[in-house]
DNA sequence: ATACGTGCAAAGTATTTGCAAACGG
DNA sequence: CCGTTTGCAAATACTTTGCACGTAT
């Protein structure tokens, strides 16, 4: 529940009313432990009898992102996908089969320190970051 | 020159033939030292009087990105942007400003061999990664 | 009450595909 | 020659927007 009541306080404070659509949105994001497209999102509520509309969604993912409250991730597929932001700073990355389409979380703690050096020395004020290790996972390869 | 004669061999022995379009969209890359898109990609050609079918170039690019000739890189704004990849296997990552929109390469060998160790642990058959870091840029910032 | 949120349908972009003509080996 | 490559236009896929209506504050 963590990340939903951050994601309230923060949409409330930045003027943002609750609505039904947005809140379903919240409330899928937090069970998931990767990412989803719009697509998912859209169909998993219908699903759930909580139908919203594909619109909605896609409104819905475009405020949170813009709060930095969830991350868009791009497996290289033209598709969209996203998953909570944790204020904490913890977060994954993703490994993703070129042959099944497939895509997994790892993380890797002495990866996140090299990327903060990286992100040191670029001369940017970094504030995000993704990386994705394309291959072939263990039932393709 | 290096890459694209490679480009060319590659593509002879897999028995494609030689078209004026995809050698312009050769060409051109070559000449990069960071990513671009395929609508870049057709007007930079137009400009140099060697216009070439938008449908054209991304067939090219798509060629190229099932050879492992070219690499794909996604800066989240929903535009692929595509780059040579090198078959010894040096390259660079990306910074993304956030606002301004501008794309930057950046390198970094420790990285690199942090991302290397991650792959050799992940269980997948990685033959590629992407590292996009996202923030404000130093005249934005 | 008064704006903001939502759903539907229409519009917009980036990308892909069908097809006939140009072209390479 | 024969099959590949190309360009155009039409189609598609994902995403955004316009508008009328519902709803939170």
């Amino acid at each position: 529940m963590a990340w939903a009541n951050h994601v309230r306080s923060v949409l409330s404070e930045a003027g943002y009313r609750s609505g039904g659509a947005r809140e379903s949105v919240v409330r899928l994001l937090e069970r998931q432990d990767c990412c989803l497209s719009a697509q998912d999102i859209h169909d998993r509520l219908r699903s759930a009898k909580r139908p919203v509309g594909i619109a909605s969604v896609y409104r819905a993912l475009d405020t949170l992102a813009e709060l930095r409250l969830v991350k868009r991730v791009d497996a290289g597929d033209g598709i969209a996908r996203y998953e909570p932001l944790l204020p904490d700073g913890d977060h994954h990355h993703h490994l993703v089969c070129r042959d099944c389409g497939k895509v997994e979380a790892f993380s890797d703690p002495s990866l996140e320190q090299a990327i903060d050096r990286a992100a040191g020395s670029s001369g940017y004020t970094v504030d995000e970051h993704e990386i994705v290790l394309t291959g072939a996972c263990s039932s393709c390869s």
